[in-house]
DNA sequence: TATTGTTATACTCTATAACTATA
DNA sequence: TATAGTTATAGAGTATAACAATA
């Protein structure tokens, strides 16, 4: 009985002790913060709003609005708006879809797959250098760690 | 030469990997996700936007809406529109602060710190569930690390 | 009939700028 | 003069509901 009560409190407290971290991840400065730092100088049609559907092209190449939309995690009608902004800088064009003459499917530009490239870089720049002082091995296991908290973790 | 430039791939793709994983974090549909999780049933004031307020008083005590808003990420008339829904629903009461007759403290009713207590535990309870099939000792170590990570992090 | 992209509308949340009261 | 809380205003972003075109 004791034991098991024991345990039980040794969980909660990884479970608070996470929350908490994660409290900090998600709160509304560290979004914009992160994104203003990653995003700055790097165009007018980039920003905090249109860089995930930026980020959600180049990670499943060519797709429309509609199938976009879930992943990006807004409207079909949010992402046509979004998308707009991005072909107005040059960063996405839209093509016709073959197998679908409704869709309109949005594509890279060559700057825009050079404009994902550089701000990923400077992401895990930015990371990396902030784990230079971390034990040697520790930055590898707690990025295993971390991906597979985000993959199985309480987002579902 | 080449040693030098294999430990910067290493190191980068280490970076590229959390890069990753915060991304997910960082999405727009995992906060939204989690919010609603937390707050389902907690009541009409409990919501993602006045969370974050009651979640703060919780933390430090009685503070004032100026006090307040840098912790929240919000301007001080902000946090006054969100006091005012938690006051409306009984979370949270505001009290003359006797040392300066300007301010207005805001202060956690029992309501409130019944509230936040529930929903502590029940991320607790939904990130230790999700961490149950961890090998032992790993969910600690990850714990110790995210919460360096977020502290050090790439967030200043 | 269902789904596509797009646009107009209403709603929410925010910062800014005012205002009064007090330090 | 500066800072407190509060409120009104304007701006940005979203979902909803329409629309015509196509499956």
């Amino acid at each position: 009985m004791r034991h098991a009560r024991y345990s039980w409190c040794v969980d909660n407290e990884v479970g608070h002790e996470i929350a908490e971290a994660l409290g900090v991840l998600l709160r509304r400065t560290t979004r914009a913060q992160l994104h203003r730092q990653l995003t700055e100088g790097m165009g007018e049609g980039v920003d905090e709003v249109t860089y995930p559907v930026l980020s959600a092209l180049a990670r499943t190449g060519p797709r429309s609005a509609a199938e976009l939309a879930p992943d990006v995690g807004i409207d079909r009608s949010g992402v046509t708006r979004r998308a707009s902004r991005l072909e107005a800088a040059g960063l996405v064009r839209r093509e016709a879809d073959p197998e679908d003459r409704r869709a309109q499917l949005l594509v890279l530009t060559e700057q825009g797959r050079h404009t994902v490239a550089e701000l990923r870089g400077r992401l895990a720049a930015h990371i990396t250098a902030s784990l230079a002082d971390w034990p040697p091995g520790e930055a590898e296991a707690f990025a295993r760690r971390l991906r597979r908290f985000t993959a199985e973790g309480p987002f579902a």
